[in-house]
DNA sequence: AATACGTGGTG
DNA sequence: TCACCAAGTAT
């Protein structure tokens, strides 16, 4: 392999490259602190730098080290992820950041096989932790280096696909090169991200242009192959809003399993008869009056919501505990992690008491 | 191998 | 309005 991929790249990224997001910020000796890294990389996934910028700053603020991590409780972490989505990313970050704690002194470990085995760290996320923080030479493959590796060599197939993701980690260990590599995995991420995008890329920009299949041959419209796609199912839920009358709302821990797992969220019924009557276990409560229904969408379905305030909850037990369910007062649901679209529902109802459809 | 798992932005 | 997209991993 005669590559000249990260030689032509090198000089964009000195150029045209992001070397100012807070988690490249060098330590006093010159490295980068691999707590911030490996934080800054989970959240990445999936996700896009805009979106985790604030989280990291926030994050990185309340927990400063990997040993603040793993000493948190765990509903202080979810309240520092809620709004960023997939919690379980979370939930792995903060027990992998236990078993370093148990099992690695506290740190991070170096080795690849060690680190790759953390939950919540894959072949990918493990890769750009070692590059990034210590410069060994390891191939990554995220999404942007699929878009770019797919063009760059005209690529077929969604790359999601076993088969091709298989040639495509095989292009992306071949490309790296043996001398900066932490550069030269944040300049092929930063050309994903800013020239080599979905559509229109900016291939006049483009340091690869002149090797680049795609590009020569008119097909970076039609590559990365796009995902089959497929409608999604839609689902429905009743969400009970308990209020008492100091403003308290009910709110229970979700399972360990499925979507907001671990969150704190409202309760749900499959219909208004079962949740006029869970209602009922709760308090003694005579009038139901249902909010505007509104529609929320996962990844893979989409949730109907139909929201129903129970106002007027007496009589229930003061609970210091974290116990489930439990009643929450507003200045209190910063410091849990809620979905998103609840915190949006009670801080919506919260400031329009009367807000009804 | 295919699917579960969030959310906000965009054309 | 809505389908599609954006720094993946676990099962």
């Amino acid at each position: 392999m005669n590559s000249t991929l990260a030689a032509d790249l090198l000089p964009w990224f000195d150029r045209h490259g992001r070397h100012d997001l807070p988690w490249q910020a060098a330590t006093p000796d010159g490295r980068r602190d691999a707590y911030r890294v490996w934080l800054s990389e989970v959240m990445l996934q999936q996700t896009q730098v805009a979106t985790v910028i604030p989280y990291f700053q926030r994050f990185t603020e309340a927990l400063r080290t990997l040993r603040e991590l793993g000493a948190a409780d765990e509903d202080r972490v979810l309240a520092l992820w809620s709004g960023l989505g997939y919690y379980r990313r979370a939930r792995f970050l903060h027990r992998a950041a236990q078993l370093c704690v148990e099992r690695h002194g506290g740190e991070l470990p170096r080795d690849f096989d060690a680190l790759a085995a953390l939950p919540g760290i894959g072949r990918s996320t493990a890769g750009a932790i070692l590059a990034q923080a210590h410069g060994l030479r390891l191939p990554i493959l995220d999404g942007n280096v699929k878009r770019v590796l797919t063009r760059y060599h005209g690529i077929e197939g969604h790359p999601g696909s076993s088969v091709v993701e298989k040639q495509l980690w095989e292009r992306a260990d071949a490309h790296t090169p043996y001398e900066r590599v932490a550069d030269y995995t944040q300049a092929i991420m930063d050309l994903g991200a800013t020239v080599c995008v979905r559509s229109r890329p900016l291939c006049l920009a483009c340091p690869l242009a002149d090797a680049c299949v795609a590009h020569r041959e008119g097909r970076t419209a039609q590559l990365p192959t796009p995902k089959p796609g497929k409608t999604l199912p839609t689902r429905g839920t009743t969400m009970l809003v308990l209020r008492d009358a100091q403003g308290r709302v009910l709110l229970e821990r979700r399972g360990p399993s499925g979507v907001w797992s671990g969150l704190w969220s409202l309760p749900e019924a499959p219909d208004h008869d079962t949740a006029w009557r869970l209602a009922q276990t709760h308090a003694q409560l005579d009038d139901a009056q249902p909010l505007t229904p509104f529609v929320h969408v996962f990844s893979h379905y989409r949730l109907q919501v139909e929201p129903l305030l129970f106002e007027g909850a007496t009589g229930h037990p003061s609970i210091a505990d974290n116990a489930s369910p439990r009643w929450y007062a507003r200045d209190e649901w910063p410091k849990l992690g809620l979905p998103a679209p609840v915190r949006t529902l009670l801080e919506a109802l919260a400031h329009e008491p009367r807000l009804s459809s």
